[in-house]
Formats: structure tokens, C-alpha cells, sequence
DNA sequence: TGTTTAATGTTCATGTTTGAACTATTATGT
DNA sequence: ACATAATAGTTCAAACATGAACATTAAACA
């Protein structure tokens, strides 16, 4: 019996889903790049991103939407706060929390970061016709849902 | 002018892509959960793979496929290669290279991890038909290639 | 109320990733 | 041949992520 006739580079599943993790994984890097004269990292792009969408938002809510752990959040905000980029504000009612927002130059700072984010994804996807676009973000929804619960 | 028309969230491209980014993530995660009993992390996992593929190849070389630094390989084979999984042996033409090759425990290894690897990926994507896994595996690699010239 | 359980954020030790300088070897060009 | 470039791999320090243990505060419940 011969093992390679079942092997994952056979299936369609694996070498597609191979196709995915690469190519996130070169965006990341690319971005990286380019984030760079903005002294800025992929990670704190998104610290900045959550915040903008989410004002007040908790430090645990926040690690849950970028899937680290509390400490993780711990280690990054202390940096971007230092740079005003944001504020931590503790809650009134609950006294464990901290909320947090973003100033005047966070959101000045995020607008310029979110143009160079637009402009790689609009040229990595020019590709792709709105249709494929939208199937995909579809799947990877799916996706994302059918793990958490694994 | 309100700069809020212009939010990449309205963007149906920045927002699928995220869904692809999140979805690279949590499978990431998943990954490395389910290989722990293995005692394998999943950069090491994709190091096993590459050889298995590309038997002889150098440190260079796999540096290039996984898409890292090649200090970040002298740091990472060591550790397999303590463990009997790979062999490091000097080119004989050019005494700068290292060859590097599976040991029987090393495929053995893999071929365990290649079952959690697959089944999670089964998983992941049985949610999509024939059609779309591959759409999307074709996608994928023109936004790889794409990038690199970026 | 008083005690126990849970939640938030921090600290710390550990392991990982990165990029710049370095050594050794090979290729190139004069 | 000789000097110069480029290449393969290593070392090292700094940045980063992780998870366990911890302090503080809130919630559950007896």
C-alpha cells in the first residue's frame, strides 16, 4: 500500500487552501513594508482600526477581536498611548476596565495607514471581478464561524 | 467633505479581504492547538513539508519558500535536527550550502501531522463547493503573484 | 452580609522572529 | 592571477508574542 496516493498534495482542499495562507502571509509582509515610513506595524494598524470602529472598547474586548491574548494588548498599547495615539480611560462603574479611544492624531495617523491598507488590497484583488470577491469574503466567513466552534 | 464616504469598511474589497485575513488566523491558531500533542509548531510543520517535497534543498532555498528571513532558519532546524527529524550535510561542489533531507522519524513525523493538518483543513472548507475552493485557490495565487512584484 | 467564583488587566519568564553585521566560499571582471 | 562582487550560513541584540501566575474588583449565592 502506498502512502503517497493519499497525500495532501492531491487534494484540491489542501493545495487551495496552501494558496490562501500564502497569500496572506506575503500581504502581511508587503504591508509591513509599507507601513513602515509611518512607523507603523501591521498589529497596530489593527489596535487603531478596532478602536476607530469600536470607541470605548475594553482591552479583553479588543484582544478578542484581534485573536491575542490580554497580555498581548498590554504589551502594545503602552506604545501607541506614549505616541498619543489613543487614550486609556478607566470605566466609572466598573473599575477593573479600561476604556479606550482614539485621539485627534490616532485618527489623523489611521486615516493615512488605511490609505496605503486600501491601495495593496485594491491591488491584490484587482483580479478578481466583484462576484469572485464577494464569494470569497463569503467563504472565509464560513470559515472563520465553523473554527471557533472547533 | 465628509472623509467617512471614503471608509475602506464600504469597500467591498477591504472587507472580504479581512474575512480572508481572519480566517488565515483562526486556522493558524487551530493548527497550532491541534499539532501540540505532536509537540510540532506549525512553522515546523511547514518546514517538514518543504523537505518532504524538495529533498536536498538548501537553508536559502527554504528561507525563500516559507517566506523568512534565513536566520530565522539556522535558529529552527536545530531544534528538529536534534530531534532526528532532518539531516544537515555539506554540498560537496559548493562548501557554502547545506543540503538538508528527512530522516525516516522526520517523515514519519510529518505523515501524523499531515492528518491533523488535513483534517482541519477538510473541515474549514467543507463548506465550499468543488468550484469554489478551487475559484478561490486560483484567486489566491495571482494576488501571491501580484504582490511579489510589488 | 460574608464567602466563593469569575473577570479585567498586569507582570514575568520563555520562546520566536527579525535584520544587521560577520565569516567563509564562490563568481565576476580586469 | 588578482581584486572585487555576490552568495550561504551564522551570530547577536532587539522586538514581539505567549501563557501562567498574580492583584484588584465585581458578581453569584449561601
Amino acid at each position: 500500500m502506498n502512502i503517497k496516493q493519499e497525500l495532501p498534495w492531491d487534494n484540491p482542499r489542501f493545495r487551495n487552501w496552501v494558496a490562501v495562507a500564502r497569500a496572506c502571509h506575503v500581504l502581511e509582509r508587503t504591508l509591513a513594508v509599507k507601513l513602515a515610513p509611518l512607523d507603523l506595524k501591521p498589529a497596530q494598524l489593527d489596535v487603531l482600526m478596532n478602536l476607530y470602529r469600536h470607541p470605548g472598547m475594553s482591552q479583553h474586548d479588543l484582544a478578542r477581536k484581534l485573536l491575542v491574548g490580554r497580555s498581548n494588548i498590554t504589551m502594545l498599547l503602552p506604545q501607541l498611548e506614549a505616541r498619543g495615539l489613543l487614550r486609556r480611560e478607566g470605566d466609572e462603574k466598573d473599575k477593573r476596565v479600561l476604556r479606550l479611544n482614539l485621539t485627534e492624531a490616532g485618527e489623523a495617523l489611521l486615516m493615512k495607514a488605511l490609505k496605503v491598507h486600501m491601495a495593496l488590497i485594491e491591488k491584490a484583488m484587482s483580479q478578481s471581478t466583484p462576484e469572485q470577491c464577494d464569494m470569497i469574503g463569503e467563504q472565509m466567513r464560513k470559515i472563520a464561524d465553523v473554527l471557533k466552534e472547533a
